[in-house]
DNA sequence: TATTCTCTCATACGAACGTTTGAATTGTAA
DNA sequence: TTACAATTCAAACGTTCGTATGAGAGAATA
């Protein structure tokens, strides 16, 4: 068991309670207890609220882009022909799972936490998506298109605007009581990401 | 121009401020200042602030699912054969669209303050859509599976599922700075839903 | 040991919040 | 007009919030 810093205790407490309470449900002086410390040493750390939501938001979305683009990297290398519409497809929906299942429950939290931050249309988190990951999701989009050349361009586009959606949506959904079953929670997660990766492969092949 | 009663003022001010800065990004003060009225009659007409949100939601699910299951009714008199497929989407999907060409602006904006509240996880919602709105949602899943037998349930349940949550994300996106066209709004929301119910028709369909 | 720097802590401040209250105003029926 | 109910209003209440401050603890350096 290490020993977590205090900046790294609040960053962690910060995602679990806005994972189980929102965004609007959290005070610096909840997160400062949870996080065994005192209510100045989030503004000594992070400066301000603003910042450490920002900076918890940050850390994770860096690490799940980079899975993502790794991936992408992989199935792109060597051949210049177009890469298996699913395999790609997977390369963008896997890697939420993989977080997921890591970082001692932590990446679980964030897709809840992230999929909070959409919905609010977090001006920090669009400007995040637009600047420094604009150019990962374009790869991903152009990557389809080469792949599904019977679809028109913009078709294309929307489902696939669509597909993150539903993504979004899902992962939102973790830790909510929709889940009925007696599965364990990890076999749940991975049967259902398994099922968007369908779902997706699915409305972007051609019928007949 | 009619005159609205002042319980309408409040209750449209209070759809309008969400739908643009979120559940947590309003007080009462802000609501009562744009309504035109005092800041006790928010407590007056509606007891509390959770109260009045709650009204501001159920008037609105109310009329979005009488349209849907009007629409289905429809559908589904005459023969008991399964419904056309499209259709059946099509009536779950296209009542947002009806709505938020009605209701002087009103429908639009709710449809962002419906996301918001998924993304929220808002106990209230949740409890509503599960007790009162439950057997129309089932309906829906039953006449789905009707028209694909080709599938399996299980696939069939997780499908809808997702595409209730593109249609959640996509009608949080409206307003937001995604769209570059220069269509007018209410053509790039008909386009939208007629691509959303493409996307849906197409993650079902058997491909081969 | 003395000094410096990093970090933690208790405490205080002003602002904003939801809610309550009682008086003033308006509408309505006798 | 009078009487009574419904509504509106200004003002205040207690609470909670984010932030700032300065004292002090602890480790590192000299």
């Amino acid at each position: 068991m290490t020993v977590l810093s205090t900046k790294e205790r609040i960053l962690n407490t910060t995602e679990k309670l806005i994972s189980e309470k929102g965004f609007s449900g959290i005070s610096l002086r909840t997160i400062s207890t949870h996080a065994k410390t005192n209510l100045a040493a989030v503004n000594y750390h992070f400066g301000n609220k603003e910042k450490l939501i920002e900076m918890m938001l940050e850390r994770r979305l860096d690490t799940l882009f980079e899975l993502r683009v790794n991936l992408l990297d992989e199935l792109e290398s060597g051949s210049s022909k177009p890469c298996n519409l699913k395999h790609i497809l997977k390369a963008f929906i896997a890697p939420a799972l993989t977080m997921s299942n890591d970082y001692h429950q932590g990446g679980k939290r964030f897709m809840l936490v992230l999929a909070r931050a959409y919905a609010e249309k977090s001006e920090f988190l669009h400007s995040l998506l637009s600047k420094r990951y604009a150019d990962i999701i374009k790869r991903f989009a152009q990557s389809i298109q080469r792949a599904t050349p019977y679809l028109d361009e913009n078709v294309v586009f929307w489902r696939f605007h669509f597909i993150m959606g539903s993504l979004i949506y899902v992962m939102a959904d973790f830790g909510a009581s929709t889940k009925t079953s007696d599965m364990s929670e990890s076999d749940y997660f991975n049967l259902c990401c398994n099922e968007l990766i369908e779902f997706a492969l699915a409305s972007l092949t051609q019928s007949k």
